[in-house]
DNA sequence: CGTCCACAGGAATGACGGGCGG
DNA sequence: CCGCCCGTCATTCCTGTGGACG
C-alpha cells in the first residue's frame, strides 16, 4: 500500500466536483426577479392605484393583506421602483420610502427614518417626538414631493399603540403645502384592523388588495423559472420543481418556503456530491429545514417549559404508556428540585403545555378516565435524539446536564 | 342514577419590567 | 429623568365536567 496516496488529494473531490448551482443567490428571498408570475393582477391594480401620483394628485392608501410568502412586499416593492422610473418623464418628484416594521417598530423610529429620507438630521434617539414630526414635515414640504410611504408588516406597530404614527400620517395631507402623501400598508394579519383606531382605518383603508397563497400549480411554474436561473442546465431531475411545491403548497402555498426548500435540496445534493439534484434530496432538505424550526422554537423556549419537555421525554423513554399531566407535574417538580429551580403551580403549568401543543412540540387530548378523573393524555411529537441536547443546552440546566453525562459514563 | 375523581380552564389579582409622555 | 401605565408572567381560588363505578 502506498500510504502516500492515501492521503495525498484528499482535496481532489472538490475540485472535480460537479457544481451544481450556477447562481444560488437567486434562490433567497432578498433576490428580485424581473417578472412576478401570478401576480399580474395584483400588480395592475396596486399600480392603478398609484397612478394618480404621476398627474401630481395624491394617491390613495392602500392595505394589503395575505399570508407570509404571497408576494406583497416583493410586488410592492416592484411597482414602487417602476413608479419611479416612471417619475423621470414628470416636473416634480414621486418618491417612495419602503419601512419595515418588524425593524423599525417605534413612532419615533418611523419619524426619523422619514424625516432623514428627507435630508434632515434627525439623531436616533433624543428629541421629543413632535419635533421629530415637524422635522420631517419641513423637510418633505421643502419642495414638491409625491410621497409613498410603504410601512411592511404594519400589524407590528399598531397592537402597542403606536397607531398613533399611522394617525398623523393618513392626516398629514392637510398641513402640507407643496407636497402630498400616501401610505400604503402591508401586513399579514388579515384581522389586524380590528385593533386600528376608526379614524386611521376610513383614511387609510379605502382601498385594499387581498393576495390569495399560490396554489401548487402556480409554485410550480414560479420555481421552475427560478431553477433555470440558478442551477446549470441539467442539473435537477424533473420531479424535484414538482415536489417542493406539492410541499409548499401544503403549508398554505408559502413561495418563499418553496424556493427555500429548492435551495437547501441543491445544497445537500452538492455536498452528497451528487451530480444531480434528485427526489431524496428533496425530502432530506424538508426534514432538515423542519428540524431546524424545531431545533429553533426549542431553544428560545423558557427555562420551565424546557424541564417540563425534558420531563416529557424521561417518560417517553420510560416507556409509560399514559402521559397525563399530573405525573408530567411530579417529575416536572423533581427536576426543579434537582437544578433548584423553584417550581411553578400546576395551574400554570397546564398553560404551558397548551403553549406547547399549540407549537407543535407536544400533542394533548382532554381525555375521560370516568371516576378516575379528567385529564390530559400527553404525546411527545417530535424525534427524542434531536431535542434532548438542545434542551440540555440551557445554562440554568448545567447540573442537569453534568449529573445525565455521569450517568451516560457509568453506563 | 348519583357520586366523585383528577384534572381543565376561567376570573381576579399580584409582581415585574419596559416604554411613553410630561 | 421620573412617575405612570400597560402588557406579560405567575399564583390563588374557583367552578365545570365526562363517564366508570357502586
Amino acid at each position: 500500500m502506498d500510504s502516500k496516496s492515501t492521503f495525498t488529494g484528499i482535496f481532489e473531490p472538490f475540485l472535480k466536483k460537479q457544481p451544481i448551482f450556477e447562481d444560488r443567490e437567486v434562490l433567497r428571498h432578498s433576490y428580485t426577479p424581473d417578472e412576478l408570475p401570478h401576480r399580474e393582477e395584483e400588480i395592475k391594480y396596486l399600480a392603478s392605484l398609484i397612478a394618480p401620483s404621476l398627474k401630481e394628485e395624491t394617491p390613495s392608501n392602500v392595505l394589503i393583506y395575505g399570508k407570509s410568502g404571497t408576494g406583497k412586499t416583493i410586488v410592492t416593492k416592484f411597482v414602487c421602483s417602476e413608479l419611479e422610473r416612471a417619475s423621470s418623464k414628470v416636473d416634480f418628484n414621486i418618491k417612495t420610502v419602503y419601512i419595515n416594521c418588524e425593524l423599525v417598530n417605534t413612532q419615533y423610529r418611523i419619524l426619523c427614518t422619514l424625516a432623514n429620507e428627507f435630508g434632515k438630521n434627525v439623531p436616533f434617539t433624543g428629541w421629543p417626538t413632535d419635533k421629530v414630526y415637524d422635522s420631517f414635515k419641513e423637510g418633505a414640504d421643502s419642495e414638491n414631493n409625491i410621497i409613498i410611504v410603504v410601512l411592511d408588516e404594519i400589524d407590528r406597530i399598531v397592537g402597542k399603540h403606536g397607531d398613533s404614527v399611522l394617525y398623523y400620517l393618513t392626516r398629514i395631507n392637510s398641513e402640507l403645502k407643496n407636497s402630498k402623501l400616501s401610505v400604503i400598508g402591508i401586513s399579514n394579519d388579515l384581522k389586524f384592523t380590528d385593533y386600528l383606531d376608526n379614524r386611521v382605518l376610513s383614511t387609510l383603508g379605502r382601498d385594499e388588495i387581498i393576495f390569495k397563497p399560490y396554489n401548487a400549480k402556480q409554485l410550480e411554474d414560479i420555481l421552475k423559472r427560478r431553477a433555470e436561473l440558478a442551477f446549470l442546465e441539467g442539473s435537477f431531475d424533473e420531479y424535484v420543481i414538482p415536489l417542493c411545491s406539492a410541499l409548499a403548497a401544503r403549508d398554505h402555498g408559502d413561495a418563499r418556503k418553496a424556493l427555500d426548500l429548492l435551495r437547501v435540496s441543491g445544497e445537500v445534493a452538492e455536498r452528497e456530491n451528487a451530480s444531480i439534484v434528485i427526489e431524496r434530496h428533496v425530502r432530506k432538505a424538508n426534514n432538515k429545514i423542519e428540524s431546524d424550526n424545531i431545533v429553533e422554537a426549542i431553544q428560545t423556549l423558557p427555562t420551565h417549559s424546557k424541564l417540563l419537555l425534558y420531563a416529557v421525554i424521561y417518560l417517553e423513554e420510560r416507556k409509560e404508556k399514559f402521559i397525563s399531566t399530573g405525573k408530567i407535574y411530579d417529575v416536572y417538580a423533581g427536576l426543579c428540585k434537582y437544578v433548584s429551580i423553584d417550581p411553578l403551580t400546576q395551574r400554570r403549568v397546564s398553560d404551558l403545555i397548551s403553549e406547547l401543543d399549540l407549537l407543535g412540540i407536544l400533542n394533548s387530548k382532554v381525555i375521560s378516565k370516568g371516576r378516575y378523573g379528567r385529564t390530559k393524555e400527553i404525546k411527545l411529537e417530535v424525534p427524542i435524539l434531536r431535542i434532548k441536547d438542545c434542551i440540555l443546552e440551557d445554562v440554568r440546566l448545567s447540573s442537569l446536564r453534568n449529573y445525565i453525562i455521569t450517568q451516560r459514563l457509568l453506563l
